[in-house]
RNA sequence: GCGGGCGUAACUCAGUGGUAGAGUGCCACCUUGCCAAGGUGGAUGUCGAGGGUUCGAAUCCCUUCGCCCGCUCCA
């Protein structure tokens, strides 16, 4: 999650409560929390029926929008066909994959733990996270004198630090050796400065001293940044799943499961280009489930420990890589706003320079107002220009030529040929989270109107609705019934490939029209006294309540209009 | 991980030591003539879980799990 809150651009309408959506959307089954009958587990959560088909509808959105029609058909840069193949790799790699990708690396850092208040530091940070953010060292520091000259050794007054042990010391680090028993962890002090004057220790090694009690029994002491407890031991912190492929549980046999899905698709990059009649530029994508054992799983489902990613891998030429990023850049941010992100809480953001890895030439975040980040942004997918990073990483680690042979490059020969050009790809990422597309979504649609008789109602963009549209009786008799069972049998013969037709006859048709503002049907289609007479029906539109008369043999191509199938 | 708040019906919540409650929703029947309308009736809870104190615990104590908020963390 990003926190960037330009003042400029603040929400012009009221935050929506995020406890209203999570009631509406346990109310109505859009999300569960994962096994609640057990007290649930802490970053897991369920979709409940409506929750279910508005996922999917979302992720064949991505599908047919990135894969089987990429762009909606627009042309890439230099008026070139934008063209994708999907692929389905495993959740669980070989291990090696995470050793070049640099995951186990990077996902495993060293962590040291503080026994008395739980706190977590960065093992290599220590020291740095002490000095620019430890409240009780910014404190001690201004009872020591400035260094000399040409020293780092700041001069130590003996008298001064026994008081403010005593004093602020107690309340800001209460667990430090110094202010647990000041007189002698300041004697192991004062011997050390006195005995070698001619190699003075540095603000470190004070630090480390003011820390340690029992100097003989332990040896020089590290503290914690917060109370100033000696710290545990360094330990890798995994935040990668662990599981063992394989019926005994040694070290042999470990393996991970993902943290992200774009491995899976660097890896196998050869055999798709080998057995595929494509040619760079191409995308690869893929979806499926990635997971992290999140610290800290919040804010509902925005962050969990097993989520759904949609990537994009896209493929080119080192020279057209920068044209390929903006291109992706500016149609993701498009695509969001084509499923109903249409608003003021979407923005894209560009990272900074020191932003940025080192091997990325830019990066950009679509990031979306959730009423828990207002008035900052969360994100919902990066776009990286990810260079030839990845590629480069697997050609190492497994020693498979990763090159492209592109034919359509290098000098020109006597028989009409290129000579062709072997190169590593660069590599274009958007890579979007389905469930926080869900989540901005449930967000987005949730709209609260105390003027209308359904004060609560999910305006979803018809594309993503669960439930496509409604027919009901006026009345539940004189026929309506049956005409309205016979209309739902031919809406549901010809939809049911996109969503549900339901019919409803049961309870007032306020009532039903109220139930279907909650779940978020865009249209509900009305047989009344004057379709026994005329043939026609109302049309109610669930945002503005407005309705129209159309003639019943004209309900299905509305629907298909309205849908665009 | 720390600090704060919360956990009682599907939802929102009342109940602070003495028989488990309300509103909404849901279901059935009656009534319907376009917006949670009206009437009648009905179902639903090991009061998050475990332990303790007590004659007696939703209520007090301890532990634990989960959710929300603020820190912290987020390759």
């Amino acid at each position: 999650m990003s926190d960037h809150a330009p003042a400029s651009n603040a929400p012009a309408s009221p935050v929506k409560s995020m406890d209203a959506i999570m009631a509406l959307c346990k109310r109505r089954g859009f999300i569960y929390q994962a096994s609640e009958i057990y007290g649930g587990i802490n970053g897991f959560w369920d979709y409940g029926p409506l929750g279910a088909q508005l996922k999917k509808n979302l992720r064949d959105a991505w599908w047919q929008d990135m894969i089987m029609r990429p762009c909606w058909g627009k042309q890439g840069p230099g008026g070139r066909e934008v063209r994708c193949v999907p692929l389905e790799t495993c959740i669980v790699q070989h291990p090696r994959v995470w050793q070049a990708s640099g995951h186990l690396a990077g996902f495993a850092d060293l962590m040291r733990k503080c026994p008395k208040c739980g706190h977590f530091v960065r093992a290599d940070q220590l020291w740095d996270t002490i000095v620019q953010s430890s409240e009780w060292f910014a404190s001690l520091i201004q009872e020591f004198e400035p260094s000399p000259e040409g020293t780092q050794t700041p001069q130590m007054n003996a008298d001064r630090l026994l008081k403010w042990a005593r004093t602020k010391g107690k309340k800001l680090a209460p667990n430090l050796a110094l202010v647990r028993n000041p007189e002698v962890t300041l004697s192991w002090l004062v011997t050390r400065v006195n005995g070698q004057p001619t190699a003075p220790p540095d603000v470190i090694e004070i630090l480390r001293h003011l820390a340690t009690e029992q100097l003989n029994a332990t040896g020089l002491q590290d503290p914690c940044t917060r109370c100033g407890a000696v710290l545990g031991e360094p330990a890798p912190f995994k935040l990668m799943f662990e599981t063992w492929a394989g019926l005994t549980q040694t070290e042999d046999n470990k393996v991970y499961l993902r943290p992200e899905t774009a491995q899976g698709i660097f890896v196998q990059f050869k055999n798709v280009v080998d057995t595929n009649r494509i040619k760079i530029p191409f995308g690869i994508g893929n979806t499926g489930k990635s997971f992290r054992n999140e610290i800290t799983p919040r804010n509902f489902t925005f962050r969990s420990r097993e989520f759904e990613q949609a990537e994009l891998e896209f493929f080119c030429p080192p020279d057209e890589s920068l044209e390929w990023y903006k291109f992706w850049r500016d149609f993701r941010m498009e695509w969001w706003k084509s499923i109903g992100l249409a608003g003021e809480n979407l923005i894209l953001r560009e990272h900074e320079k020191d932003e940025l890895s080192f091997y990325s030439q830019g990066t950009s975040d679509v990031e979306y107002r959730f009423p828990f980040t207002a008035p900052g942004f969360g994100e919902l997918e990066g776009i990286a220009h990810r260079g030839n990073y990845d590629l480069t990483q697997h050609q190492k680690e497994s020693g498979a030529k990763m090159e492209y042979n592109d034919t359509e490059r290098g000098e020109l020969l006597p028989n009409g040929q290129r000579r062709g050009e072997r190169y590593l790809p660069h590599c274009i990422e958007p890579a979007a989270g389905l469930d926080r597309g869900v989540l901005a979504i449930l967000c987005e649609a949730y709209t609260k109107d105390e003027s209308r008789p359904s004060p609560e109602f999910m305006k979803f963009h018809p594309r993503l609705a669960p439930i496509k549209a409604a027919v009901f009786p006026l009345v539940a008799k004189d026929g309506m019934p049956e005409i309205a069972e016979k209309l739902h049998k031919e809406l549901t013969d010809r939809f049911w490939r996109v969503g549900a037709i339901e019919t409803d006859e049961k309870q007032t048709i306020g009532k039903r029209y109220a139930r279907m503002d909650e779940a978020g049907c865009p249209y509900c289609f009305t047989i009344d006294s004057d379709t026994l007479k005329d043939q026609t029906v109302t049309v109610r539109d669930r945002d503005t309540g407005s309705q129209e008369r159309i003639g019943i043999d004209n309900v299905s191509g509305f629907l298909a209009d309205k849908l665009q199938v």
